[in-house]
RNA sequence: CGCGGGGUGGAGCAGUCUGGUAGCUCGUCAGGCUCAUAACCUGAAGGACGCAGGUUCAAAUCCUGCCCCCGCAA
């Protein structure tokens, strides 16, 4: 088949060489390269990097406005179009281009958690399953009719590293029964049904730790954000005052406690870390990352003399 | 030329402003104690203080250049 992919992220990268493996012809349209980080470095995206290296032809248009985009796409004359991880809207003339039309892979059980972090909020909700769906893309933002959906379970010791892992095979899967499903000719596509809720892009602010919160809501959060951006908390009291300290790991500690200081290391665990009191329950902190710092052990960190019971976040 | 922090024995840090024989906690090794639980006591090994120059009687510390790491911001 002659497929137009749309891709960017890491994640995207894996169902390319899904697809690229089982012979299909493919035009792929990645997101720009944008400097980013420290310093001015210009990073290209991971599918670019693949296509290149695989001699896959791509675009990176900065917007679809321009005709001669339109028109490239156009003359590749796809079968269909496959949308995974893109990072823009694709407006209706070009999602329409292909004879089957073009889908996305999205990663929740949809209409449950639309929107660009569904995986991130299914653990930071506690959720216990998920799932993926493939959709045909429509104008308004992931409410297509749905071609196939999958369940996934969440354990409780997934963390959105671990599920995203987990998502690859899966929807890869779902992208080939899809794809299967469209060649068929089938009529295929069943609308939405039932509740809708979205999952927005977040941001750093949203790793900021809330000790007034339950401990399994605490680890939620740790789970959910474990890839990007990561949870962390600012010392408060204490040599490091003013300091801010990321939480690599952490893990519960107790769940039943109630403590009057939350937020305060209320003891240390030798080898192992530091315990933080949340309004209830507790969490041992395994894993830091100081300011200015490498990652380090917890219990390293502590050796520095720089943070001891009775400080507090 | 976006802002900022940092590179000191195996690990985490102090010392740098106010130059003068390198210190703390942990770990390791040897011995003791037998429990105070982040168990304790005694002793030992282990460092050209990121790299290269410069100033000085003397540099981890002051000056110059370079390399590497990280936080924020995008």
């Amino acid at each position: 088949m002659k497929i137009l992919f749309f891709g960017t992220g890491q994640i995207s990268k894996a169902y390319l060489e899904a697809l690229d493996s089982c012979a299909n012809e493919i035009f792929v349209v990645t997101m720009p390269d944008k400097p980013a980080l420290r310093g001015q470095k210009v990073t290209a995206s991971a599918v670019k990097v693949y296509s290149l290296k695989n001699n896959i032809k791509f675009i990176q248009p900065e917007s679809f406005i321009m005709p001669e985009v339109i028109e490239e796409l156009r003359n590749f004359n796809a079968d269909a179009g496959i949308a995974v991880a893109y990072g823009k809207i694709i407006p209706e003339r070009v999602f329409n281009l292909p004879k089957y039309k073009t889908f996305n892979i999205h990663f929740s059980l949809l209409p449950k958690y639309k929107g660009a972090a569904p995986v991130q909020y299914a653990l930071l909700n506690g959720e216990t399953e998920t799932g993926v769906t493939s959709f045909y893309i429509e104008k308004e933002l992931d409410t297509g009719d749905i071609l196939i959906q999958k369940k996934l379970f969440i354990e409780e010791k997934d963390n959105s590293e671990t599920l995203f892992n987990k998502f690859i095979p899966l929807g890869i899967g779902v992208m080939n029964e899809t794809l299967e499903l469209l060649r068929s000719d089938k009529p295929a596509g069943k609308p939405q049904v039932g509740e809708s809720t979205f999952s927005p892009a977040f941001k750093k602010e949203k790793g900021y730790l809330d000790w007034k919160k339950k401990v399994g809501d605490i680890y939620n959060q740790f789970r959910g954000l474990y890839l990007w951006p990561g949870i962390y908390s600012v010392v408060s009291k204490g040599a490091l005052k003013g300091k801010r300290v990321k939480f690599i790991d952490i893990e519960i500690f107790d769940s039943n406690s109630k403590n009057r200081d939350f937020g305060i290391i209320s003891s240390i665990e030798k080898n192992k870390g530091f315990v933080v009191s949340c309004l209830k329950g507790k969490i041992l902190v395994s894993k830091v990352q100081p300011e200015s710092k490498p990652v380090m052990s917890a219990w390293s960190f502590i050796q520095g003399k720089q943070l001891t019971i009775g400080d507090k976040f």
